[in-house]
DNA sequence: GATGAATGAGATTTCATTCAT
DNA sequence: GATGAATGAAATCTCATTCAT
């Protein structure tokens, strides 16, 4: 009885936490280690559960990863999105941007969410499309806008805003790779906020439209 | 009969051609599904031989792994240095390392190879130390090298160049992860052509020295 | 009907049991093939478990073998040693010892393990060193003590404890062995309380002081 | 043509002694590490061979272990009883027995064989057969032998001679289990000439008749 | 006579998943 | 709600054995 009153007392505390415990520790474990790799009997003790309790909020290894995934980024659009307000300037807009991503590659685990979707998009198809609709798609609807917005403005020189798009978000993209993967085999860290200078420069000038240089 | 001819089959002596053969195979294989799904099964069985015979020319599944990524990419660094002459204008040696890639993209295996190395990175650090040494060191030296040049001789204007690299080659490695992750899943395949003609056209602009459109 | 039953089955809670079970199982394996040649498909079928239970109990083979072998000997090298009275004479005290053994052998995991350890010494240089010191060792003080003490009191004549202590033992271990190994092939079982009673009488009119008879 | 020369010219020599060569690198090989941890790769290697050869001279690894086995002990069988001239009172006869065991122990693999019996006896019934009449039942009828006809001309008193042959040869082979298995954990080495001196001291009082000590 | 590439069965070990408690 | 003992399929790796050359 008393044993039974300690359990229901310990499992009440937590009752609604839990998913969130799970999703963290998921979370991190995927992005260090990647989905195979990563043992359910791990999760669990990064959450202080056992493996059974996983399976009272996720169906499966692979509900658990698609979960997660989807939640840590949801958030993260939306604030892309609402970065951008349509009434500046195109060339503000971008540099609005690009300036928000030092932040997004600050963020802890949510930056090992690109590598992840590389790593695992192979055995994951759904996760791979799910990820380009609602993360890539609406990032390239949001550039694309802006950038077909500078061209009608005059504000850009005339470029195909699909492909342009691509020059846009390579960097941002590559810069987080780099940080999760190569970083700690160069000489020095990246240096980011350099980089995003850099390629905004760049960018301007690059979409500056005939004559008038930056 | 069938029986008997399969015998038969067994037989046939490939010394010289296994490894090749293994190593094809294996390589699709990782390609696909990374290298913890990728099962020796499936490699053996692409490959036409059994489990075991793998092991008579690879120690291991990593030893396979490293090995064939390894010989996918030694020619490919080669090749890639030879295409700049070192007393070519540097805007036209950037231009001749863009318009390498669409043909490296159009290899078979070696495009899937930045996407094994970004999804096992993590599992394999001494593999992600290889590709970074002696791929994307190579690489940002290469770069580097022409940004200094080019700054130095006017044709560029001052930019620091380890970050302007990022910003060159960028472009480049999202085409090859699109082209392996989200192109199917987008309406129209992605034209490498045109982004690395529009990718040239922008660097070029943006590299410009003050007061010299182009 | 038979295939629900099995399920219902499979999960009786055994916790308590399960590695005694096991060590039975492992031990009677071990003991009839050796170490390398039983498989823990065999051990788990045994023990009534599967291959995976295995592990919820023991790291690798090697442990179980070792803890296997260490807790069938450990009680046994205690009551060997309680079998002694330091104050009584010393060839009452060898008489005690050797007519412990029958039981010894009637034992029927125990009296496998010499054979084990002999077996397997070669490849677990450690089980080897584990049982020279902890089962060797202990009897050897222990005989040594006795032989000490009879010549000192006049009981024995001078012989060297340390060389004389194979000959006390010795027939007592091939008899093990023989019972495990030999007895099969020979035309009647060994007799061990009248090899038992013979040794001692060998070994009391061969220790005894000159002049003497026994 | 010249490989073909060269390699008939290679087979020619070495073709009687193969088998030989073989059989000891098996016997060192199945000593050392006992008959499962030794593969055939390791035997081969160490014979100079592939493993392929192996079957030109043996149809399995069984059929090798037991010819090994076999040929090793069969002279050392012959030179025992050649040991013993049955002229001789018994008690010489004994003691030529004895001081002939230093020398079988020195032999580098021979010594190994009584381990790898016990070891493998549980795997390899016939040999267990082959051994105990071969060798142990022709070692017994000796010693029995002996036994009996100092018996009946009084050099010793009345004892079971079935059963004294254990306490006769039990030291022996103690000692060779114990060069081979403990020796090397123990703070010196074991000083067989000591042993069977005390050994043959001890017997040799312990079967005079009543009131005849040595 | 000798080779050694190839096989394929079998070994140990891991782990996602289940379910009685 | 939570546990954790148990499963069993699948993975990597080994190795005795075969046989075309």
């Amino acid at each position: 009885m008393a044993t039974a009153d300690d359990k229901g007392a310990r499992w009440r505390r937590r009752k609604d936490a839990r998913p969130a415990e799970i999703g963290t520790a998921a979370l991190a474990c995927f992005a260090e280690r990647g989905f195979a790799a990563c043992s359910l009997d791990e999760i669990a003790a990064r959450a202080g559960v056992t493996k059974g309790t996983l399976y009272l909020y996720f169906r499966s290894k692979e509900e658990l990863f698609k979960e997660v995934v989807r939640q840590a980024l949801l958030p993260q659009i939306a604030a892309f999105e609402a970065q951008v307000a349509a009434t500046e300037p195109a060339p503000r807009q971008l540099e609005r941007l690009i300036a928000a991503w030092p932040d997004f590659i600050a963020a802890p685990n949510l930056a090992a969410i690109p590598k992840l979707i590389v790593g695992e998009a192979g055995n994951f198809p759904e996760l791979a499309r799910f990820y380009f609709e609602e993360v890539i798609g609406r990032a390239r609807r949001l550039v694309v806008g802006i950038l077909r917005r500078g061209i009608r403005r005059g504000e850009f020189r005339k470029v195909d805003p699909e492909v342009t798009f691509l020059s846009v978000v390579s960097p941002l993209l590559i810069a987080v790779l780099w940080k999760h993967i190569f970083e700690r085999h160069d000489a020095k860290p990246l240096d980011v906020e350099a980089l995003c200078r850099g390629h905004l420069a760049l960018l301007l000038r690059g979409l500056a439209p005939e004559g008038k240089a930056t």
